[in-house]
DNA sequence: CTTCAAGGCCAA
DNA sequence: TTGGCCTTGAAG
């Protein structure tokens, strides 16, 4: 058990459990924004309130009970437990799973829990008083100013991060939103930040070592560095690998992008492939289904800085070393351009909206380790290269995942990223790879399955063929790209049970798309 | 007056 | 014992 906060001395000093109590993070409540898939990003007032989950077991809220938004049970069960002075043994190892279905199983760890997700037991009543206020009452009014705060903050970021010609992210993830509520039920983001003093420390040196030492520090105040934007294209050496480029044919979206990149084969070999000759463009042996494609691609410089912003905007909203926080806050945002992207772009953009939801629910996860373990392929410096041009230590990321039986988990994104090195798998690639992953016409009940077959044989078959024309030293390279990805697809349901089993243990930092696609899938 | 977070009640 | 619903009463 964590060392107890000083706060408890004073708080029910008679409780005879009291010795058990966790590290009640009195005033960490909430850095918390909701952000329901189905929430109402034009009219926010019209029912923001308790449209979030207990921190304790994940069921509806009911509103404020003492200190934080609880279900209406775990308000009872706080209740009864301080007010009769319960002591409750845990028959397992005290660190039972509690939620919505198993709550009710082990009352001591549902009773820890709630300490450690910061209910308060001077707010229960020594005297049983009936009615009025009490002293949280400023307490609850400054916690949901925040709230509605941290969700304008989060829609105009969502806005910022969306692609210059289509700002409107939140229009799109409404829309999806709507069909979603109607079907699948979602889960319970956390309203709590709870921050693991045993991982302060390293945290801490963790974000200091996350400032790249080599890029242009900008006057900002701590930790994010923004690189790579549109004015300072000579920052971003370390994105130069990347091969982040649009075709020959020149993007508008991507004046100030990096000149395409050498395919790893020279491309005049194309020319002993004349059967492939009638899909080419020309100048650089892309068949024009991928030119295609590629225009759908954000400009990288500009996402890279918009989400460095982003960061940085948060840095002072986020307790100090919580690192976690940070990359989740970090993967919100990367999701919003994955959504964003998705919603603008060819096949996909078509859809219905319910198909879009559940092909974007299927795929959102695969779609960020994917691109993750992309960039990583192309990184050659130490350390992990974030979205944000940023590297961080990567001997510190593990960090929870080996207690967590996930430790091979960081071997096996490594053994990927050393395929995908091998394959050298370039942008255009990248670009296909990402439409295979979100296109899957094997995903459940989809309207337009017969469209998404369609759109997968056509990708493949460029894909294909570009891989052949242009790769012809790698032997079937084609089919080992194929085969990277339900690998990709392992370590990303690995990866939500991570995320899950951290959201459960209310470490999740705030409510966010990323909870809401976690949730989404689960029911 | 309304609001809403306390405590209370009681069927399951 | 639980948890949904009810009653209370100070704050605004």
């Amino acid at each position: 058990m964590p060392m107890l906060p000083e706060q408890v001395d004073y708080l029910f000093p008679t409780h005879p459990a009291l010795e058990d109590y966790g590290d009640g993070p009195m005033d960490n409540i909430t850095k918390a924004p909701p952000l329901r898939m189905d929430f109402n990003f034009e009219q926010s007032e019209v029912k923001p309130e308790f449209d979030e989950f207990c921190p304790v077991c994940g069921d509806k809220v009911s509103g404020y009970h003492y200190g934080l938004l609880t279900c209406e049970s775990c308000k009872g069960f706080f209740k009864r437990t301080v007010q009769n002075k319960k002591v409750y043994t845990c028959i397992e190892n005290r660190n039972c799973l509690i939620d919505k279905t198993q709550r009710k199983r082990c009352p001591y760890c549902r009773f820890q829990k709630c300490l450690k997700v910061g209910m308060k037991l001077e707010a229960v009543r020594p005297d049983r008083m009936r009615g009025g206020r009490n002293k949280f009452g400023p307490m609850y009014k400054r916690d949901r100013a925040l709230k509605q705060q941290q969700r304008n903050r989060i829609i105009a970021s969502s806005r910022a991060v969306s692609a210059p010609g289509n700002p409107d992210i939140s229009m799109a993830i409404k829309n999806i939103q709507a069909a979603a509520s109607k079907s699948a039920p979602l889960y319970p983001p956390a309203a709590v930040v709870i921050r693991d003093p045993m991982m302060n420390n390293k945290q801490a040196s963790l974000m200091n070592l996350a400032q790249p030492t080599s890029l242009v520090h900008n006057g900002y105040p701590s930790g994010v560095v923004v690189t790579g934007g549109p004015v300072s294209s000579n920052n971003h050496h370390q994105m130069q690998p990347l091969n982040y480029t649009t075709s020959a044919m020149g993007h508008p979206q991507n004046p100030t992008s990096s000149p395409p990149p050498p395919p790893a084969a020279p491309p005049a070999s194309s020319s002993t492939s004349p059967l492939l000759h009638s899909v080419k463009s020309e100048p650089d042996q892309t068949p024009n289904l991928i030119l295609e494609l590629m225009r759908s691609e954000p400009d990288h410089s500009q996402l890279q800085a918009k989400v460095a912003a982003f960061l940085q905007s948060q840095m002072s909203l986020t307790p100090p070393g919580d690192f976690f926080s940070m990359i989740c806050k970090l993967a919100d945002q990367t999701l919003f351009s994955f959504v964003d992207w998705a919603r603008n772009s060819l096949y996909f953009k078509e859809l219905k909206v319910e198909d879009q939801m559940k092909l974007l629910q299927n795929s959102w996860s695969q779609l960020l380790v994917f691109d993750h373990l992309y960039r990583q392929s192309h990184h050659h410096g130490d350390g992990i290269l974030l979205i944000t041009g940023q590297t961080i230590d990567s001997t510190m990321l593990p960090i929870g995942l080996a207690a967590m039986g996930m430790g091979d988990l960081t071997d096996q994104m490594v053994r990927i990223i050393a395929r995908m090195r091998d394959l050298k798998i370039d942008h255009k690639e990248y670009v296909c790879l990402k439409f295979l992953i979100l296109l899957n016409p094997d995903v459940n009940t989809l309207q337009d399955k017969h469209i998404i077959d369609n759109c997968q044989d056509r990708i493949s078959g460029s894909l294909m063929d570009y891989t052949m024309t242009n790769y012809p030293g790698i032997n079937d390279k084609f089919g080992l790209m194929l085969r990277v990805l339900p690998e990709i697809r392992q370590v990303s349901q690995r990866g939500e049970q991570y995320l899950y089993s951290r959201h459960m243990e209310g470490e999740v930092p705030y409510n966010s798309l990323l909870m809401e696609m976690l949730h989404s899938k689960r029911k």
